[in-house]
DNA sequence: TGTACATCAGTGAACGCGCGTTCACTGATGTAC
DNA sequence: TGTACATCAGTGAACGCGCGTTCACTGATGTAC
């Protein structure tokens, strides 16, 4: 037997395993996902989930996955424009949109933190939200390092989206997450300048670091690690555009 | 036997179950807390606990609760000063030390969610945030209405704790909270103004909605009503200065 | 002052249940020669 | 082409456990008269 047929053959009884779990979180949130009930759901025995997900920690991890990569698919905003800042503002409704729609993978992704702890789903969304960062910075557009704007943005629509979940008033009239989409955007972002490039010493350098794996060979390791870190010091320099003295923008 | 003294007799054992259920929460997060587990540790048998708090719901209700009182109790830091813009950055950095101090409490209360139920803990925070932004639209130093900025407060600030509470690293490093917490004040608030008031029609009217319930009979019921409503309308008109038409600040 | 009675906080012991997990096995599918 | 063997996905049945919860009771504390 063929390595292939035989992942084949599991291939089916997998993805009947992590429908039925998927429908059972979906309807009864994640107290419905035992694994009995995914076991009756699917047809199927208990021992055959231990042999395909090693334990329930792992069948869990499989079905938020399994959600958010069938989400994902469903949708195909998540194209690159010529406008990186827009198609970050997309990804960020399609996050929040995400999490109303599914409320109950959301929370298992975002909400039941274990400290230290994520899903591989968040990680993943997380490297996508990372991807899109890096495009504004290669085109000049970002105000501080990658990493920590990816930090903000990431905290800021989590908790957007977890406050609509509990109480979805703030969606209705409020329009709570388009401000904060709009105000975090703004505070890490610059406008499109159409030909002449960044405006500010430390944009100037998060936009070079964007690009330093790029470089190939034109500096040596221990020139490109030096670069990197100054870089890294200039981009953390405060813009004086962004914030004043009291803080306001 | 007095209500007092029999209310008397059952606070020391509902204390010391608090304790020990606070303690097992502190310490193994919420798996640890089940009913036994809480009775052997408080040195009393499994009734007690429902008589005291009907079930375990309640139980889990009242121990973070209690965690959150005492986190509150032991700080004396949410006395109003004469500027509530720097009260509400003070009640921010409070929101966010909670978090990271009793991250097991934290989770319970804004992670592990059900859609529409908020624990009451939950509850008496959101109304602590609401008493301080009543104050800065009492100062006519807030551009939208309190209603809006308490709930982006709320998710930004519920965004980066649990945020933090998952990877650390951005506290050490980022300064992922303070950066969140400067952008989100400076789009909502604006700079102190000591003798001259508000600057904009909005702001003019969310302040005036601010001490609304302190007019007394002035008005009668059927117009208050009418110019609550009014001043709600103007209230979230944009003002022109918080963005601009790229949504810039 | 003394006695019968009421209240009720807390006890001791058990209920039944559903949980995650594992053991020994079957039988279909492929390979070796 | 045929037969013995190997692989392994999935089965059937059970393991023991800890869970939330409840029943009938005790005994301390107070009240009525």
């Amino acid at each position: 037997m063929t390595a292939e047929k035989i992942s084949e053959r599991s291939a089916d009884t997998r993805e009947r395993i992590l429908v039925a779990a998927a429908e059972l979180l979906a309807e009864g949130g994640s107290d419905a996902v035992s694994t009995r009930a995914v076991a009756q759901a699917a047809g199927v025995q208990a021992p055959t989930l231990y042999r395909l997900f090693g334990d329930k920690k792992g069948l869990l991890d499989a079905v938020t996955a399994y959600g958010f990569e069938r989400y994902l698919a469903g949708k195909q905003t998540l194209t690159a424009t010529e406008d990186p800042v827009e198609d970050l503002r997309r990804g960020w409704d399609l996050h929040i949109d995400f999490g109303l729609t599914h409320p109950s993978f959301y929370v298992l992704m975002y909400g039941a933190v274990r400290p230290g702890e994520r899903p591989a789903a968040a990680e993943d969304a997380h490297a996508v939200l990372v991807g899109m960062l890096e495009r504004v910075a290669r085109a000049g557009r970002l105000r501080v390092p990658v990493a920590t704007a990816a930090q903000m943005v990431q905290a800021a629509s989590v908790g957007v989206a977890l406050t609509l979940i509990t109480d979805p008033a703030g969606g209705r009239d409020g329009d709570l997450s388009a401000r904060t989409r709009d105000i975090v955007l703004a505070a890490l972002t610059t406008g499109p300048r159409p030909a002449d490039g960044p405006d500010t010493p430390a944009a100037r350098a998060i936009a070079l670091a964007a690009v330093l794996p790029d470089l190939g060979e034109a500096l040596s390791p221990a020139e490109a690690g030096l670069l990197r870190e100054w870089l890294q010091r200039l981009a953390a320099m405060e813009t004086a555009t962004a914030t004043d003295a009291d803080g306001n923008v």
